[in-house]
DNA sequence: CTCCGTGCAAAAGGTTTGCACTGGT
DNA sequence: ACCAGTGCAAACCTTTTGCACGGAG
């Protein structure tokens, strides 16, 4: 990501704060800018690394609290949930219905999603197996939950 | 999954083994059996519960060390990687191939992925917020190391 | 008979939690 | 000054590994 967008989010970012009375601490802002620096989609650790540079005695529990605020703040976004694997029976093509809340995964058969290209040429020397389409959500319990 | 299609994929399963002189042992059986039967994408300690009944004595390493083998088999599919959870910077929609051996994953954006409707009345009650195609397939690093 | 598959126990990640202290507002 | 944020250490959960045994081919 550019410095300018790295810039402007960061603001975004303290503007928000501001409006929820949440603190804008020094750790804060140098977590956000190592994950928004980098377009690899990098672990906790991977950030706890690139930010001793900054802050060397900053703890990697930092690191893993403030990740999981900014992904409730929606500023950034966890790619898949913690914890166990998860396992699927079914081999053939088909897609997905996930809960951000509780991880629950549920099965979306729809043949119109089963007939997408690859784009050519943007794959990046990838060898492709499959596809499959993952709606991001809320589910019926976590709905109710939330009320 | 129905009876009969379980067991459709249980002789296929054991065909396979055949063809390439795996053995065929209880402890897989059953495995299969537990993960086919169920459509929640179980965890391995899910399938290690449901197993628990047929066979009490089998224990959590092998649920593991059965669960990848089926993976690599390709009768089974693993639905994230494990390992540390990813973060990613970019919020708008956007949509990622994944290297399903090293875990690499990177950005795609096109358009014509981004239009994509959600199909109506499929979605279980989920409040959706967004979505994103998953390409997954061998990065050009895992091609070469295969070879 | 020979191996591979299995079980147990221990180690190895990765993440979360309890508690005392520090630092933003 | 108050309360949320932080650091440390320990707990926790999931997965992997080393080694010895037993059953499948």
């Amino acid at each position: 990501m550019q410095d300018g967008m790295v810039a402007a989010r960061l603001r975004e970012f303290e503007e928000l704060c501001r409006q929820k009375g949440l603190p804008v601490t020094m750790q804060r802002r140098v977590i956000l800018e190592a994950v928004l620096q980098r377009d690899d989609h990098p672990t906790a650790d991977q950030i706890y690394e690139a930010v001793q540079e900054h802050i060397p005695q900053l703890s990697r529990t930092t690191i893993y609290r403030v990740l999981d605020a900014f992904v409730d703040l929606g500023i950034i976004r966890r790619l898949h949930q913690t914890g166990a694997a998860r396992f699927d029976g079914k081999i053939n093509r088909h897609h997905h219905v996930v809960c951000v809340h509780c991880g629950k995964i549920v099965d979306l058969e729809d043949r119109n999603l089963d007939q997408l290209s690859p784009p050519k040429g943007k794959l990046q020397g990838f060898k492709i197996d499959d596809y499959s389409v993952q709606f991001s959500g809320t589910c019926p319990d976590c709905q109710k939950r939330q009320e």
